[in-house]
DNA sequence: ACGCTCGCATCAGGTGGGAAACGG
DNA sequence: CCGTTTCCCACCTGATGCGAGCGT
């Protein structure tokens, strides 16, 4: 591990050092596994594994990081008695299951490779535009084997949700994730052959329920537990180009509850209730053939991303989950209990006509639903009139947010370098890499974004959550139905080079994140390759999500998300984005020139 | 005539809510 | 008794198939 326990002895310090007003009770305050002790006496004994994610950062840059809790949440919880982790879990990537082949079978242990050294000044190498944007990354170490650097796609959807501690409903038949695991990855090997999963491991050794509007620890958790704890992705094996062309999706990826199931257990994660877990991405090179070299760890890469940590559940406990859930899901839009009125709202009522100038939901653009609804939902998510949901002590005070509306207001109005932690693998500099992002309150960081715009030309990654291409933008949903309406078909999978000619048409493909994220999460705010129009974008976008704000909350009018002032941000988002929704070219200036002229006329 | 695009209808499947069932 | 789990429901999305319209 390069500085893993370096790093990892800063743990316990950086927390305390952590903003006590960004944490949030729920998820940390609360958390027994947020404490130290992990840390401290976990990492002792190899039975915790506690990634190295937080940086050596001085306490005031910290504390703004601190925003996420991931130095608790990083922590992995690992049972003695779970013989599928090996022992050499310390500080390392937990082993699959036994059961998981051909990739992790008879492996020792994953290895502790260094994630990227991502340091705040070189987060992405600039994309020059042209040519292979891999070609650009520099490796953080000269050692054998690339690096891989993965990113969270939609990160500020999980971020929303990890605030008040996300919570996934598994059931029997398998219910999928949402917010689901996307990821952009980059710094493979163009040619090589890897397996990407994801594996399922035990946040801490507790047995969690919900009292008194948020979670506590109850017991010990049950170490026994059994069953498929790996998904590993249907494209698996594939080449690096593969992967790293579009994001990499694990939307299908199912939770359930039932031991039993065998038949599908390719696309089930059997976990228990009132557990909390760890998801955990694993690259692992492989042959041609999808054979591991057991004997070379340099090839296996796992990363943690602790804001994907959930609480597994049979039914939704904290209200604010579910809300989440409902405005975010597009299939919990049934749900949302002003979904007939936002449509059929007056004319007048509007802040500007739709682009189909139709009253009607399904005239409106889809993408404008849905593309829009994450970039300034968040702020309303949190405002929406308590008395909306909230009936019993399940519901959480907005207190649990780990900011304030007004904090993530103005959070919202600074710019946030999207940045995926890394770290899964205890490796240290991740840390900072993941910090760095938060830094100042999202206030400092304007980061020139390059790599990432490896090509989301297509959906099928998410073909089913269509927001394929940019679900990262908007949380999770954004872009979807308008993106993907008259985007060329998804292309077949199959190992093949990744056209390094074909990363600039993409090379904004991950900029719908930072729209994303401006209202997201509290308001966070990635500069892409573009910080002007962003930056502008971000302020109407600012601007205007006040004037919503002030509208859902007197009036109670037409939702956020499908409001035609939804359209327009979300036209705006997409305008920002050379993911635009309606082309894959980038957006006219003119159309920019549109967007902006409807935030600054209202 | 042929091929392509578009719109509509249909169907499979995902979603949370709520009530009933289950179990300690 | 209480907390948890299961099942069913209505609602919604997205994929697919089909036919109409249009251009070559």
């Amino acid at each position: 591990m390069l500085g893993g326990e370096g790093e990892s002895n800063t743990f316990s310090s950086t927390k305390e050092a952590a903003d006590e007003r960004c944490k949030s009770p729920a998820v940390d305050g609360d958390d027994p596994a947020a404490g130290s002790r992990y840390a401290e006496h976990g990492m002792g004994a190899d039975r915790y594994y506690i990634p190295p994610t937080v940086s050596k950062q001085s306490p005031e840059t910290a504390s703004p990081c601190s925003f996420i809790p991931y130095n608790p949440g990083g922590a992995v919880y690992t049972p003695a008695s779970a013989g599928r982790y090996p022992s050499s879990l310390h500080l390392s990537s937990v082993l699959p299951p036994a059961g998981f082949s051909p990739s992790a079978a008879g492996r020792s242990h994953f290895s502790s490779a260094y994630q990227l050294g991502q340091s705040p000044g070189c987060i992405y190498p600039p994309y020059t535009g042209s040519g292979s944007a891999l070609g650009n990354i520099s490796l953080p170490t000269g050692g054998p084997g690339m690096r891989a650097q993965v990113y969270l796609c939609n990160r500020p959807l999980w971020l929303k949700f990890h605030r008040h501690q996300t919570e996934m409903i598994i059931t029997k038949q398998g219910r999928r994730m949402f917010p689901f695991l996307s990821f952009n990855i980059a710094g493979l090997n163009l040619t090589a052959h890897y397996n990407v999963f994801v594996e399922v491991v035990l946040a801490d050794p507790n047995h969690w329920r919900f009292q008194g509007g948020k979670w506590v620890t109850c017991g010990k958790a049950d170490n026994s537990s059994q069953g498929n704890k790996v998904y590993i992705h249907p494209e698996s094996p594939n080449t690096g180009a593969h992967w790293m062309r579009q994001e990499i999706s694990f939307s299908k990826l199912k939770l359930t509850n039932n031991k039993g199931t065998s038949h599908s257990t390719s696309q089930m994660v059997v976990l228990q209730s009132l557990h909390k877990y760890q998801p955990r991405l694993h690259i692992v090179e492989v042959t041609e053939d999808g054979v591991e070299d057991i004997g070379n760890d340099v090839k296996t890469q796992s990363f943690n991303f602790p804001e994907t940590q959930f609480i597994a559940v049979t039914a939704y406990q904290n209200t604010d989950i579910t809300q989440l859930k409902i405005d975010h899901n597009p299939f919990a839009k049934g749900f949302r209990d002003n979904y007939d009125s936002m449509y059929t709202a007056p004319e007048h009522d509007r802040l500007t006509p739709s682009p189909t100038d139709s009253p009607r939901a399904h005239q409106i653009v889809p993408s404008a639903r849905y593309t829009m609804q994450p970039l300034f939902q968040d702020q309303f998510v949190n405002n929406l009139p308590q008395n909306r949901f909230y009936n019993s002590e399940r519901a959480v005070p907005q207190t649990n947010s780990l900011l304030s509306p007004q904090a993530e207001d103005g959070a919202s109005q600074r710019w946030f370098v999207t940045s995926m932690q890394q770290g899964g693998n205890g490796t240290s500099t991740s840390n900072k890499l993941d910090l760095t992002p938060y830094e100042g309150d999202y206030s400092s960081s304007l980061l020139p974004y390059g790599i990432k715009s490896l090509s989301m030309q297509t959906s099928h990654a998410l073909s089913y959550y269509p927001d394929s291409p940019f679900t990262t933008m908007s949380a999770g949903w954004g872009s979807r139905a308008a993106y993907q309406r008259k985007v060329t078909p998804s292309l077949p999978w199959s190992p093949r080079p990744s056209p390094t000619s074909g990363f600039p048409e993409n090379s904004n493909k991950v900029k719908p994140q930072i729209e994303e994220e401006v209202n997201g999460s509290g308001g966070l705010i990635s500069s892409w390759t573009e910080a002007q129009p962003s930056a502008l974008s971000l302020e109407k976008a600012d601007s205007y999500s006040t004037a919503c704000k002030r509208r859902r909350l007197s009036l109670n009018g037409p939702s956020t998300e499908d409001s035609p002032a939804d359209i327009k941000c979300e036209d705006l988002a997409s305008a920002a984005t050379n993911g635009s929704p309606y082309s894959k070219e980038a957006p006219s200036s003119k159309g920019m020139a549109a967007y902006y002229s409807f935030y600054t006329n209202h």
